[in-house]
DNA sequence: GACGCATACGTCACACTATGAAAATAGTG
């Protein structure tokens, strides 16, 4: 079983709870969860870098120790100081801090003076009433852990961006028609942007909170509340998504919005310039000592810690204040710089809708050309396109764009890249397209050597435009393929092919990180829908909203082009 | 445990609030 990272995150975490439960050093604790934050958002896997001799202590927050470890883990697969750590503490312990209001004070307590060591002996515990006479907890703090407990299944889960906008916008609708409500705003990872949240974040601008507190809690789809307050409330909706509202005065709106929509990570970052400053960076506004100085929009919180505005996609902590303090933030990608979408089906295979249709249907969103990439053949149970079907669907493409004005539809493939690298047509058939895009849909668990192998000889082909979906996933569901993404991208720099960022919001493949990766190696990404049907034309903007994430400027994406620039691009990729 | 530098040792990621216990703990971006 290779080591991933997300393995090695996991044990640095799981060292960092029980280091906490132990009353460690906070900071010996901190530096287990900053490695931990360190491995996770790489972007190559580590045990690649231990195989090529890199140095590990060059990474921010891995030392001599941590170095040591990570090797260990790369080599046996364990790792004895946590083997160690485990050995004083029953197995289920970490169970125990998932529960929310249960921190690692309250953990050790249960465990030192009531020996629990699993969720259900907590619940048997707190059922017989064993737990409100420990020191730091009560009756109330008991029925807490109960439900607690009953709602686990439902809570503490993470939603696609697309799917908490459904909820989010039902709320802030509600909210909205509320005596005495301003502006309402969706703050959080979901205004920057993320593939997934884990709860909604709003804030409202109020002169009184308490009438909005009220209303808030009161929402038809609460099924919990957890906090209800003057400034802030939280409830559980019965989805089970979480929201947090904060009410706030307008000479605040900019500092709040600011805090609440993060990262964590960013506001401690631009806090602390505050500090170096001598001024306090807070949600009510930056002050010096007790002088209000800005704090009515976001454009004044940087301004009087001396940054320019910076993008919400962009705030998360990755490089961003340095960038924004040397006046090089990217200036990112916008949806109305698309000009085209260059992947998506039709009835001719798996696609709901005809040719025609989804040809308007793009006209009517304003673009300017669009490529018809239905399947190959290898997919047989959707009827994919053999070199007959294709020459056929070509006439159609021509009569269309003959009668059409405004659009062009440009003649493509979305052909099947198999076991061996071997793409799904012959060449001859590939060749007399317009765009070749290539993507697997089988043998997803090769092991990383010949996954990658496999896509590299696939690239290398006569025609071939771009890679869709490269690594596969499936949000929230299916994990990335074993794959040496950094490899792809630096292959596809010297091929000169592109790269797709698959707009489905369930996909949303590349990621931010890897969108960096390219950029930086100068491939441009292609942002595409891959729609099935007329409906999902309109994912483009969760692709928007990733690229964004991933720094990309017009420049750096695809089917920004005119249909003039893009011809030669796309022919250069065909060998042509 | 990492980091930076006086290579030994002090410093390290902010600022705030709700809860429910009786001062602290947990949780938020």
């Amino acid at each position: 079983m290779p080591t991933h990272n997300a393995d090695i995150s996991a044990v640095f975490t799981e060292i960092a709870d029980l280091l906490d439960i132990q009353g460690e050093n906070p900071f010996r604790i901190r530096a287990y969860r900053n490695a931990a934050r360190t491995v996770q958002d790489l972007g190559r896997e580590l045990r690649d870098m231990v195989e090529a001799g890199e140095d590990l202590k060059k990474l921010q927050g891995i030392g001599d120790d941590l170095a040591e470890k990570i090797v260990e883990l790369v080599q046996t697969g364990a790792c004895t100081a946590l083997t160690k750590l485990r050995s004083r503490f029953p197995p289920g312990v970490t169970d125990l801090l998932r529960i929310p209001g249960l921190g690692p004070k309250r953990v050790k307590v249960l465990y030192g003076d009531l020996k629990i060591e699993s969720l259900a002996q907590l619940e048997a515990a707190a059922r017989e009433g064993n737990i409100r006479d420990l020191p730091g907890f009560g009756e109330k703090t008991e029925q807490n852990i109960l439900q607690a407990i009953q709602v686990k299944a439902d809570t503490g889960r993470r939603f696609l961006l697309a799917h908490a906008r459904t909820y989010a916008e039902a709320l802030t609708a509600y909210l909205e028609k509320l005596p005495g409500a301003g502006r309402v705003t969706v703050a959080g990872s979901y205004r920057r942007g993320r593939e997934t949240v884990g709860d909604l974040d709003i804030l409202v601008t109020a002169e009184s909170a308490g009438t909005i507190m009220d209303a808030f809690v009161a929402y038809d789809e609460v099924a919990q509340v957890l906090a209800h307050g003057d400034t802030k409330s939280a409830v559980v909706l019965r989805s089970g998504i979480q929201v947090d509202l904060r009410v706030v005065e307008e000479k605040s709106y900019g500092a709040a919005l600011h805090y609440f929509t993060g990262s964590k990570a960013h506001n401690i970052a631009v806090r602390r310039l505050g500090q170096q400053l001598d001024l306090k960076v807070n949600e009510y506004g930056v002050f010096r000592g007790e002088e209000y100085l800005a704090g009515r929009t976001e454009k004044d919180v940087y301004a009087a810690v001396g940054l320019p505005f910076i993008p919400p996609e962009l705030r998360e902590d990755a490089g961003e204040i340095e960038a924004a303090r040397e006046g090089r933030l990217p200036n990112l990608v916008e949806l109305k710089h698309l000009r085209g979408d260059l992947h998506m089906h039709t009835d001719a295979s798996d696609g709901k809708n005809t040719l025609r249709e989804m040809a308007l249907a793009a006209k009517e969103r304003g673009y300017k050309y669009i490529a018809i990439t239905d399947h190959s053949p290898r997919l047989k149970m959707i009827g994919g396109l053999d070199g007959r079907k294709l020459a056929r669907q070509a006439d159609a493409i021509r009569e269309l764009n003959n009668e059409l004005e405004g659009i062009a539809i440009l003649r493509g493939i979305e052909v099947d890249i198999l076991e061996d690298g071997a793409l799904d047509l012959p060449d001859a058939v590939l060749a007399t397209l317009d765009l070749v895009i290539g993507s697997i849909h089988s043998h997803f668990r090769l092991p990383g050597a010949k996954q990658t192998e496999r896509v590299l000889r696939a690239m290398d082909r006569p025609h071939f435009t771009m890679l869709a979906h490269p690594t596969g996933r499936l949000l929230l569901d299916r994990e990335p393929y074993e794959l040496d993404l950094p490899r792809i991208i630096r292959h596809a720099a010297e091929r000169g092919c592109f790269i797709e960022l698959n707009a489905h919001p369930l996909r949303l493949d590349l990621d931010d990180t890897f969108c960096r990766m390219a950029k930086e190696a100068g491939v441009l990404v292609s942002i595409n829908t891959d729609a099935h049907g007329i409906p999902e034309l309109d994912h483009l903007r969760y692709g928007i909203g990733q690229a964004r994430r991933g720094w990309l400027e017009k420049k750096d994406v695809l089917n920004t082009r005119t249909l003039k620039q893009l011809r030669p691009l796309l022919a250069k990729t065909m060998g042509r």
